[in-house]
DNA sequence: GTCTATATCGCGATAGAC
DNA sequence: GTCTATCGCGATATAGAC
């Protein structure tokens, strides 16, 4: 048994994916997954703060890859703009990564514990992009505000991906800010003073 | 000891704002908010679902509300102008409870935990917002869409709101949705091709 | 209402890795 | 040798079962 303890947190990430899609995640307990993996259940707590965790450690480098993608976008750019593009820029990593996203996916719409902590996922990438935006100078509320709607359409586009192995990432979200852009159009001119 | 279900859960609500408030959410045991409510553990498990719930309660309210506000929205609005009707009749009631807004905000933004569940009830929100939007005949994703991307705006209304006494709800929502209007306007232009 | 399972975490000891 | 992951034991509290 190997003192790593990457390996150890890997084989408990593994496990817990594993039990959780088999059985559920109600129905397995955090013992089940320290035993699958060949620890002790305290060295799961050590690994992971509580029992969802274990699923959402891929967010980690999701976030620090949309951080280092929002700094890289021309400063020339609009906000809106430069927001889409940093997340077109997350595709590939996305693909690549399209089976256990799926996997994960599904244990995950099919347990309220867990889409909570994923909406709660969704809210660290809009301090994210907000973060960045008032770096580029965009004023805080609206910073905050794009932020939190861009992010939601993210998560649309992430969503409506996992679900239909048929749909491509990179059109999704290009099609989500384009349908922003249409839906405000078309109510601009309905809207009564 | 009134028996009444409903006097006892008022209690423990209170009760629970009031010792989350003072010793933090996770110094506070279930046993505790049932005793200061003058009724069992038990009792406060019969009444909410978990440890988290007992503060969000009031959303149940605020979802017929806004449930019934959607469906009175006169069919001719489109659609961006419909949600952001629904929206503002939400202020009268957001207004008049603000002094116990505040108070629950404080807890909430301190404590994870909580932000996550209230998360959890934007989103709820969101599907609200979708199903209404189906009703009136919007396309399946888009009408996904724009419920997350407007329950987003309303979310960032919400917050701004509660953390500056100074602001209006009504007021800060109409802001929020002229301000995606003009942020995707001028990156329209700014696109490339 | 009582009883119980189990998630969570604190502490001291141990044992690979460097 | 120092670190630090892990272990083993134990305590507490939430939540569900009977």
């Amino acid at each position: 048994m190997p003192r790593s303890g990457a390996a150890a947190r890997d084989r408990l990430e593994r496990a817990a994916l594993e039990l959780y899609g088999e059985r559920g995640y109600d129905q397995t307990t955090t013992a089940e997954i320290a035993a699958q993996a060949g620890v002790t259940e305290r060295t799961f707590f050590r690994h992971f703060a509580d029992k969802r965790e274990v699923l959402f450690n891929v967010e980690a480098s999701r976030q620090e890859a949309l951080a280092r993608a929002l700094a890289e976008v021309p400063a020339a750019l609009g906000p809106w703009t430069a927001v889409l593009q940093a997340f077109r820029s997350l595709a590939p990593d996305l693909e690549k990564n399209r089976a256990l996203a799926e996997a994960r996916h599904r244990v995950i719409v099919t347990t309220p514990a867990l889409r909570e902590r994923e909406l709660a996922k969704a809210a660290a990438m809009s301090v994210i992009v907000a973060d960045a935006l008032r770096a580029r100078g965009l004023p805080d509320r609206r910073a905050t505000l794009l932020a939190q709607v861009s992010t939601a359409a993210l998560g649309h586009a992430v969503h409506t991906w996992t679900a239909n192995p048929a749909d491509d990432f990179e059109a999704l979200i290009v099609q989500a800010f384009a349908d922003l852009r249409d839906l405000s159009d078309v109510d601009i001119a309905a809207e009564p003073a």
